[in-house]
DNA sequence: GGGGACTGCATCATCAATGTAGCAAGAAAA
DNA sequence: TTTTCTTGCTACATTGATGATGCAGTCCCC
């Protein structure tokens, strides 16, 4: 993708149009590119010089979303840290992001090779701690890790649907792994 | 809604419609009204005459598809059997319709006070059940309900976008249930 | 400062989707 | 059987989104 360095300016263009994408089409996944265009604050024209079509856009916008997650992973130091605290701080670092990307995520295109790269990647990095956690005896031993990555990510999901809630990430996520961890049944 | 009593075949016409449109529309939302009743076998004017534009066409979606989810969980009885039979039963039921009405039921105009009035039903319904089973000690005595029934459903939407998995309702239930009463961590 | 990159604006062409109308043929209901 | 409803088809009008182009003014970067 990093094909040509773009002028400040022009960057500066094409972060606006992706940020006000993400605002538009999650309130109206029908929205056009003149309205979009408008939420960035640049002309139709200009979206169309950067974005050769709606297609393109979703793809950049697929992309850029699931690179911030990845970044958010690392940040929580998944490989060094101790498996309850990474997970803890993971979780709550792409809460964050997860909140104000859920459609670029939600409706990344899944034939772009790049993206698929970085969701590789993210996946991996999930698995790798699910595993590791599993060993630590954090979860139990004999617990579905595919299905617990389902809903570790649907937990994730539904935590930032709720917009009345106030959202500081640390409560959510410790609600999150609660949940992941315990359920609801009574606690013997 | 039930305002006209249809003719036998326009009722078929209409059903014809909602299916194709449930089924075209969650593989890409914005299909046109064209492709819809090509799916269905009709010609595209008769779309337009049982549908007068796009809204109406997803209102009655919606509709019909929380009519039936709504159906699902009475057909479980949730009021007089036991409630741990009642809510797996329950669970089943409505894994079956979301299966197959999930693009309905997921874009449900929330603006139509009908729709509005089922869904109502329903989540009183749920928050019922909830509440009995909290009270027969399925459920831990603080749990929170809000959260919980949140994490429900987001366990049900989970259980049917496995397009590979096999997707017994009974197999999937149980797994929904044991996964909101313990989680994932070691059992002691 | 100067050359190249970028933007806004105005314009034009095209296309797909939508919505309406009338009519002849067929299906359902009485 | 007769009446009424429903459908497919054809034709037409309208609208909105899309995408391309050119140009004058502005901003970046060397």
């Amino acid at each position: 993708m990093a094909a040509k360095p773009l002028r400040a300016d022009a960057e500066r263009s094409v972060r606006a149009i992706l940020d006000a994408a993400q605002r538009v089409l999650s309130e109206n996944p029908t929205a056009s590119m003149e309205q979009i265009a408008e939420a960035a604050g640049v002309a139709r024209t200009t979206v169309h010089r950067r974005f050769a079509n709606r297609e393109a856009l979703l793809r950049a916008m697929g992309l850029w979303a699931w690179q911030r997650i990845k970044e958010a992973i690392e940040a929580a130091r998944p490989m060094t840290a101790p498996p309850m605290v990474a997970l803890h701080q993971a979780t709550a670092n792409v809460l964050a992001v997860k909140d104000s990307w859920t459609f670029a995520l939600d409706n990344a295109d899944a034939t772009d090779p790049e993206t698929e790269a970085v969701r590789a990647e993210v996946a991996a990095l999930r698995d790798n701690a699910f595993a590791g956690a599993r060993d630590a005896g954090i979860f139990a031993p004999d617990a579905d890790l595919a299905w617990l990555a389902r809903v570790y990510i649907a937990l994730i999901s539904e935590s930032v649907h709720g917009q009345d809630e106030a959202g500081d990430p640390d409560v959510l996520a410790t609600r999150v792994l609660d949940t992941l961890l315990h359920g609801f049944g009574p606690r013997t």
